[in-house]
DNA sequence: CTCATTATTTGACGCAGGTCAAATGAAAAC
DNA sequence: GTTTTCATTTGACCTGCGTCAAATAATGAG
């Protein structure tokens, strides 16, 4: 219980975890940096890790065959990053995953995560638990997308995730929003 | 092997069931029958039950604080249907389910779902690839209702669902695709 | 078969918000 | 500092699609 590690803190809040399993995990996590506007994971390509912004700010987001850019999700210090959709099935990834600031992140394999579940099965509730959440996040934004007109978007989002206006780009949260920047900075202006 | 229950079939492609396994999912599976039109599932109470589909067609969806209704999702024959955001946490669902024609569920109590993965903890691997099929079906959904303009939604959601167009009434497909039912009919009478 | 109800189509109208373009402000590079 | 680059605002224009309303088609009930 000495070693403050933020993603052993944030296993906890699901499962009593013992020092042995501390010992276990740590062993199997890696730590990367990257520079602000890094691409860490490529659309079509397979994801390799499961990770945790430690510090920093991820995007999220997709591009359309039409060549449109979708951000999906923001992803702050102390959140686990994963393309689901890839990770689990080894297929390739919908979604793309760049930085917004210099980012820490720590990351475990494909292989070492799931030999681990398997050695540990009690984590699978856990697991289980942080999928369900992720599905419940997914639900949340795509009800925001659907609220009209665009006004009651911006004020939706502002009430369920304030810190994003004050920390991503406009054009990124617009976005997220599914609205133009021109049209976010009127909104944010009283002008619609 | 001989019991061709669907369901079973549905379990068997994600593991091995022995005969032992299908004799105690069976114990623990209801039937329920259901006309057309009624509510499965009302949107703020507890899922309390996990169900599959043997025949019919069920129509999940959520109403906006506005009082606008959403179509989330169709669910057919040898489908699973569980309102995950609320099952697992057994918290109050967002969303509501109602059939759309005559409708066979089979279906089981949290209870009775979760002592069961606690005795036949092999199933996990199975329950995580259906909720990462579901988190995937999700985003799909999502991507699709981002597409502009509403005719290339309307190709779209052709393309990748074919059956809906002459199963569920317009009305439901076009709010599934986010438009209104007048605009449907006139992209897919060639005119917009 | 008739009537009622529900599903779908069609028309007319208006505006929210997209697009393009240009101005201003802020931050990073040199 | 000065310059370049990026972020945000503002203006002008125009159209896709929502809204309301009414007609027609299809389905079901008795």
């Amino acid at each position: 219980m000495s070693e403050r590690n933020p993603f052993i803190d944030f296993v906890s809040a699901y499962v009593k975890v013992s020092d042995e399993e501390i010992e276990n995990i740590l062993q199997r996590i890696h730590h990367s940096s990257y520079a602000k506007n890094e691409v860490i994971q490529k659309q079509g390509e397979i994801a390799r890790t499961l990770a945790f912004v430690i510090k920093g700010a991820v995007r999220v987001y997709y591009t359309e065959e039409s060549g449109i850019e979708h951000t999906v999700n923001f992803i702050f210090e102390n959140q686990p990053l994963v393309a689901f959709d890839s990770f689990s099935s080894q297929t390739p990834s919908g979604i793309a995953a760049m930085t917004l600031e210099n980012t820490e992140l720590i990351w475990t394999s494909h292989a070492e995560f799931f030999s681990f579940l398997e050695s540990f099965p009690k984590f699978e509730t856990a697991v289980r638990s942080v999928m369900g959440q992720y599905l419940v996040m997914n639900s949340e934004h795509s009800k925001l997308l659907r609220i009209n007109p665009s006004r009651d978007r911006y004020d939706a989002v502002c009430k369920t995730r304030p810190e994003l206006a004050n920390r991503v780009p406009l054009k990124y949260l617009a976005s997220y929003i599914g609205m133009t920047l021109e049209t976010l900075s009127r909104v944010r202006a009283g002008k619609l």
